[in-house]
DNA sequence: CAATAAGCGGACCGGGCGGTCAACTTGCTA
DNA sequence: TAGCAAGTTGACCGCCCGGTCCGCTTATTG
């Protein structure tokens, strides 16, 4: 496609000048801070976001591209783990953890903004899929719960502690365990109501109407 | 104090379309819906607004009020019943339903707006906590919760739903009953955490540092 | 019914936002 | 080192927001 020739040297410190401040106001301020705060934090001027990023969104999009990549590319190798319950249990701290603050939830708002996200969106939710299987077949997890379920729980956790004022910082890791324990076969009492079919945005919003073929919700 | 007196008819009439108005389009827009789409969809002009409430806050917080005290109406009536933990999941159950998009989030970001709403949320905290040492005491739910892990696992249910479009209505109730699971004592795996010590902000926050007797936080 | 004050409405204001642009600076290359 | 494209910048634009204000309408009351 468009062979874009390498950034010039500054320009390319810029930018990253620019995802790093970007990535930390918006898990402070949420998602309406401001480029001009953005700017002025990465210490460049507010002419220099647009000239890297068209639009907000676009800077946006690309943090949470990043973060989508990095832990999916962690799912990834945690399907070769020898516990399959466990290494989704790692996966979910994970996921929890990678978002300091609560900025994870962009994963889910962002959605609409960029093909890309919506693909990298897409294969994690795929890899979520496999190790919740796994994790099923071993018994790990109850049988009637799914993939889908796992995804719209993942950022539970930081949701809940999000409320609460000076949080230590881990203090995740509580809710966490209990949903955890709730997926657990362990005194599990049915649902009352089935999981979504098509359970996410990327994945129900296909413009040709296809499934990817690997997904098998049941 | 302001000892007010009644309101005109036509005033008090608008004053409850704007209510109902403000609640349907903050339950659809979030905390950022604007005043003057408040006011038309009351079929009012924006400065009745603000005759009625002095600012934007305000009217959220009368909103917040209301979904408040019949929260904790409902509560307090359920201490007295049979089985107490079928009561605690009564009230998530009502907690959960009472919030019709995801609006009961308010609850907890819009707790400085109002002396009155930081009031009524120690009341209804207080409640929960008692329906959960009463559930706890009847081995309903383990050891090792408190009222404020219920407390902040209150509003995920619908948190969870709130990403998927075009979600049945009542897919919430799959998850209450998932976290819900994730609270009694069979298959319980040790936290890794201690609950918050102080959970909420009304709490923390009293000025002259004392806590209501009756919570009682382990 | 007349007088009055309570209530109403929408033009208006200041401010902050995302985004643009034209003048200026600077890293790259021949 | 000269020339130029790539990059930078902050003033600027239009928009929308919360909130104000004052001339008009209307419910109430004697």
């Amino acid at each position: 496609m468009t062979s874009t020739r390498p950034l010039r040297a500054d320009a390319a410190r810029n930018r990253r000048l620019l995802l790093a401040a970007a990535a930390d106001e918006f898990a402070e301020r949420g998602l309406d801070a401001s480029v001009a705060d953005i700017a002025r934090r990465a210490g460049v001027g507010k002419g220099t976001v647009f000239r890297h990023f068209a639009t907000k969104g676009d800077l946006l999009a690309a943090i949470v591209l990043d973060r989508i990549d990095a832990l999916n590319a962690v799912g990834e190798q945690l399907l070769d783990a020898a516990d399959p319950g466990l290494a989704l249990l790692e996966f979910l701290t994970v996921a929890a953890d990678q978002q300091q603050q609560r900025d994870l939830s962009f994963l889910q708002e962002a959605g609409e903004l960029n093909a890309d996200v919506i693909r990298a969106r897409e294969r994690m939710f795929c890899t979520v899929h496999k190790l919740v299987d796994r994790a099923r077949e071993h018994g790990a997890v109850r049988a009637d719960i799914t993939g889908a379920d796992v995804i719209l729980l993942m950022c539970a956790p930081n949701y809940v502690t999000s409320y609460v004022p000076d949080a230590p910082p881990d203090l995740w890791r509580r809710y966490l365990s209990i949903i955890f324990d709730g997926l657990r076969p362990q005194g599990a009492h049915p649902l009352p109501h089935p999981p979504p079919a098509a359970p996410l945005p990327g994945i129900d919003e296909r413009r040709d109407g296809t499934r990817p073929a690997e997904l098998g919700i049941t």
